[in-house]
DNA sequence: ATTTGTCTAATTGTCAACAATTTGGAGGTT
DNA sequence: AACCTCCAAATTGTTGACAATTAGACAAAT
């Protein structure tokens, strides 16, 4: 019998997820200072857990961290530090596909089309915040379920790319490149899944 | 004029570098736990600042965090991991290379020769922890001379590496291969400086 | 007008105490 | 001996208070 997940997750995490996804949805504007007390209370916790989720942000990248001067939101990287990451990103998914396109299950591939309706949905509304959200979830699927040590080095180049959708046509195409690559994972063709994240991961 | 650089280091920056450093070079075994009372002891400080240090190290991969478990050493990752974190680094080393060839100063040639004489004396010496630790710092001279914000990306996947060096004749030749890259760069020759880098990560 | 110094408010950094959780072992039962 | 139960020690998680640092406003001097 496999060994139970653990749903707990620490005060740090939640206020981690909450503010990391403010932040890669734009509704925090680059160079914005991010404040502890603000957090402490908005959370209901002391700013020591806030500091810590704020610490561990800077680290992944989403936020940026001064001695004495706190964390402020990151400015978006040089073209061609975005290219450097979307190799080093696809590099790292073609790797996590290879590894975990073997023991998918039909679990997986239930999970998978489930976030893909949800994804097709929040395109169809136009929900930009909730597309970027949905987009990342399903990369940090396959990454995450090939190991668990490669998410987090996944992660903190992910957000660096400041990932945003900014045409409405392209809200469509972003739910037909993902709808790819699920239809690929879902005929376990390593090759055809490989392919449809390489054109879903652009180098802008 | 350029902008002076802050000296300053943060109370958790230096127990970070501290820790990082004896775990890299081996002087703590794998899976053993860190715990944050002794820590705090021999720093002279409060449990505060040592759990950031360790919040850190984990984020960056040196460590492993379970939630109130604290945190221990991590493992070596699998050799397709590995391959996977050299083949990374050496995108990344390429890319800064890149960048930062040309703003090469006579200063920058001093500091890596420099490096690069110390790093000859632990290696005939055979002292296998100034080794590694030498062996990062260089690396690290050209990353973080091209971007500070590919510098953390860098180190989160190098120390991730777990490099060791265990055999004697190992260390001259580690020492020639660095002597290579220096000589490159001191000829701002970018081609050969890549190749030389490249012969440097091996891919285990 | 520009610079310099000083005060004040806001913010971050550190600490020690307390709460919650985990660990390990003593003691008893089968 | 093997297995459970419970308790105490060790360890991590959280909090509020206080110290240190920074930023902005304002006045004084050149």
């Amino acid at each position: 019998m496999s060994v139970a997940e653990k749903p707990i997750r620490s005060m740090r995490e939640q206020i981690c997820e909450a503010v990391r996804a403010e932040v890669i949805s734009g509704e925090m504007t680059n160079d914005q200072p991010v404040r502890e007390q603000p957090l402490a209370e908005r959370f209901g916790v002391s700013r020591g857990s806030v500091r810590d989720a704020l610490l561990q942000l800077s680290q992944e990248g989403v936020l940026v961290y001064k001695p004495n001067k706190g964390v402020r939101v990151s400015s978006p990287s040089s073209d061609a530090e975005f290219r450097l990451y979307a190799k080093l990103r696809k590099e790292i998914e073609w790797h996590c596909l290879n590894i975990c396109m073997d023991q998918m299950t039909e679990d997986d591939d239930r999970n998978l089309t489930n976030l893909l309706a949800t994804l097709e949905d929040s395109c169809r509304r136009g929900n930009l915040s909730s597309i970027t959200e949905i987009d990342l979830a399903m990369h940090r699927y396959w990454v995450s379920r090939a190991s668990k040590e490669l998410e987090s080095v996944w992660l903190s180049i992910t957000v660096r790319m400041h990932i945003t959708y900014t045409l409405l046509e392209d809200y469509m195409q972003c739910y037909q490149e993902h709808a790819a690559i699920v239809e690929a994972i879902g005929r376990r063709d390593l090759k055809a899944a490989k392919r449809a994240v390489n054109e879903n991961i652009r180098y802008k």
